[in-house]
RNA sequence: CGCGGGGUGGAGCAGUCUGGUAGCUCAUCGGGCUCAUAACCCGAAGGUCGUAGGUUCAAAUCCUUCCCCCGCAACCA
């Protein structure tokens, strides 16, 4: 009998930075499918890990005056506290910088650059000289180097490049037949339409700017860039391209990758076209889940409002909040993050449902029967046959959920039972047949159906809330694992007469939902004090300020008063509002992307300062013959024009 | 007209493909019960389903207009 087997991953993480909760739904999400696959018999592999090369790691340990590598290994330990603290499951964990995974990324390098899908060439790019960096467009800071504020150049770089687009109609053909290869569906749209369809650019996948990365053995000068080094990671671990593939021949091609939504494009484009190039098969399913939305928006650093799982777990205990997670974050779509949010799903599912079902039925089997449970009697009552069929459908009901990876609805039905528990206690009422020995038969048939759902429950819930599931076993001292099965589930009825039942602490206690909101804001208000004291020391030193610069180098700039005689917003742009100046007997365009803070009737007839002498460029398909000036904060919260206190004329210098 | 997703009682969602009493969870209010973690069970209130038109005996659902939100992509000179 070979069993099925079942590889899913999660993301390898970036160790820039520690993890916040978002990292943590992924990785709790992944952990609660590998187990409940495991215990519904596959042979389960499940892999996690973290992307350790690039050059902001590379700045980061400099910056913090260590090596890369013992810079990240610092923080993925961290990394792996935090999966031992919230219970991952995970069978391996890849880190980027282990030689197995370097030596099979430069043999598979070397293997698609001999059969021509990787070539080289040369691309341009914004390059600060002082900071020997290149950066994206989109990165630069009014363009200047967003590191240092000082001015780039455009500068030329050998690369090795991919040629993606020699695959992309066996990608496209791929996707169309596979319906089930991107998930959700509304995904796929995604990738056909913007990236697909309107066709592949050759992707860059060496750098020779900074040298934290796997060197490329047949030319030293380059690193690997980051997408061969991180996306292989999910067959490298497995031993592709070692001496030892037996986990790669068991478990590739992957069934399940699960990635955020923000990257699922290149789990879908550029790692199956990967793959076709190597003549590997591609894995079976890329999942994007959704993300944990805050109640005051995206989750970021600088709004102080990131959630930390470790506090979390400390405050409510692991399973709560992988309950939270797990229940909360709807199918592929975004969830919302709330501290109300949280303590509600607690208190009323945790709590008030399951953890007090447990407590009042062990409370009557000890109360009434001495703490042994009794036995059922064989004919039963009407209400107990709906108890005992909703209990043994349960294990398909959650199948049909789980195939489709609907981590939410597959709690529900467990709390479907739990409810019908609750209130099959009421109707039957075991606190009345206990008055008088007449009923003493009957009661006993109900509290051995309450434990045996218990049962039901304990399996069930195990791979979302391991800790929990063994609690509930332990008082209903279930201490044979047989009676933990999933095949102990097939028929009511297995847990054994006179089991002695043991009271213990409750699974969940209740929070008090004032009490705690008020100790929660208090933990944010020190917690933003401290981070706000942190952030002051380096700013000191580091970033914000800018080197001396001599009058002659201010002077290069020509600043002069403009009226803005015409102003309309681009279409087409989120950000860009178009300004016509009168510079005395000139006319200028301007293109500015304050469009968030001015509409176009803000800003007409108004006196602003234009750099003149600034180098015209291309924005939007609009000339743009230089900036206009503003104050803005940090994230630009709040930002305003420049003009004059006095009426003044245009066209005149400003110094 | 770049691509895509969404707007349903106080909050979060389902229902939309395949028109026909608008449903779920939480919160609120009333009642019941006392085994239990002030919990559990029952009931009630609360929605002109973003807007404006159209198709139809009948529209949350199909068609069209417009508005708003959110991703991705492109630009904050």
């Amino acid at each position: 009998m070979t069993q099925p087997t079942f590889y899913i991953t999660t993301p390898i993480y970036y160790p820039s930075d520690k993890l916040h909760i978002g990292h943590a739904y992924c990785t709790v999400a992944a952990d609660a499918i590998a187990r409940y696959k495991r215990l519904t018999g596959y042979n389960v592999y499940f892999l996690t890990g973290s992307d350790e090369h690039g050059q902001k790691i590379e700045r980061m340990a400099e910056k913090n005056g260590v090596t890369p590598k013992a810079y990240v290994d610092k923080i993925v330990e961290g990394f792996l506290s935090l999966w031992k603290l919230l219970n991952i499951s995970n069978d391996g964990f890849l880190r980027t910088t282990e030689e197995k995974h370097m030596r099979a990324v430069q043999r598979m390098f070397r293997q698609l650059y001999e059969q021509g899908d990787i070539y080289k060439s040369s691309y341009t790019g914004h390059y600060c000289t002082p900071c020997e960096s290149f950066w994206l467009e989109r990165q630069l800071v009014d363009g200047n180097c967003p590191d240092c504020g000082r001015p780039i150049e455009l500068v030329e770089e050998e690369s090795y490049f991919f040629r993606m687009s020699k695959y992309a109609d066996r990608l496209i053909a791929h996707i169309q037949s596979h319906p089930a290869f991107i998930q959700p569906p509304s995904r796929a749209n995604e990738m056909m339409q913007n990236f697909l369809l309107p066709g592949l650019e050759d992707l860059c996948v060496s750098r020779t700017s900074f040298k934290w990365g796997i060197p490329v053995d047949f030319d030293e000068k380059h690193v690997v860039y980051v997408w061969l080094d991180a996306l292989s990671n999910y067959i490298t671990h497995l031993g592709y391209e070692s001496d030892d593939d037996s986990l790669y021949r068991t478990y590739w091609p992957a069934d399940i990758h699960l990635v955020g939504k923000e990257i699922v494009r290149f789990h879908t484009i550029i790692w199956p076209i990967m793959l076709m190039a190597l003549g590997e098969p591609l894995p079976k399913q890329v999942f994007g889940h959704g993300w944990l939305v805050l109640d005051g928006g995206k989750m970021s650093k600088s709004k102080g409002n990131v959630v930390d799982p470790v506090q979390l777990c400390r405050r409510y205990g692991v399973d709560a909040i992988r309950y939270f997670l797990l229940r909360e974050v709807p199918f592929g779509a975004d969830g919302v993050f709330s501290n109300e949010a949280l303590i509600y799903r607690i208190n009323s599912d945790l709590a008030n449902d399951l953890g007090n079902l447990l407590s009042r039925t062990v409370t009557m089997v000890d109360k009434y029967f001495g703490g042994s449970l009794p036995a059922p009697l064989k004919p039963v009552a009407e209400e107990d046959d709906a108890l005992i069929a909703l209990a043994e459908l349960l294990p398909a009901r959650m199948e049909e959920h789980m195939k489709g990876l609907k981590l939410p609805e597959a709690l529900m039905e467990i709390w479907k039972l739990i409810g019908a528990c609750n209130k099959y206690i009421d109707t039957t009422m075991p606190w009345a047949l206990a008055r008088d020995d007449a009923g003493k038969d009957r009661l006993g048939t109900v509290l051995y159906n309450l434990a045996e759902c218990l049962r039901y429950v304990a399996v069930m819930i195990g791979p979302y809330l391991p800790d929990t599931a063994p609690k509930i076993a332990q008082q209903l001292s279930i201490a044979n694992e047989m009676e933990l099965t999933i095949e102990s589930l097939a028929r009511f009825g297995r847990i054994a007469p006179g089991t002695p039942v043991k009271k213990c602490d409750a699974l969940f206690p209740r929070i008090d939902v004032q009490k705690e909101l008020a100790a929660l804001e208090e933990a944010v208000v020190s917690a933003t004090a401290a981070a706000n004291a942190a952030a002051a020391v380096p700013a000191k030193s580091a970033p914000g300020k800018k080197p001396l610069v001599s009058y002659d180098d201010f002077d290069k700039l020509d600043l002069r008063l403009a009226k803005v005689i015409a102003c309309e917003e681009v279409k087409r742009s989120k950000k860009l509002l178009k300004l016509t100046l009168k510079v005395g007997d000139e006319e200028r365009i301007v293109v500015s992307g304050i469009k968030s803070w001015y509409t176009p009737d803000d800003m007409i007839d108004k006196t602003v300062v234009l750099v003149y002498n600034l180098e015209p460029v291309e924005i939007c398909s609009i000339r743009s013959e230089g900036m206009i000036l503003c104050a803005s904060d940090e994230g630009d919260a709040h930002l305003s024009a420049l003009t004059t206190l006095a009426d003044m004329p245009d066209g005149i210098r400003v110094r």
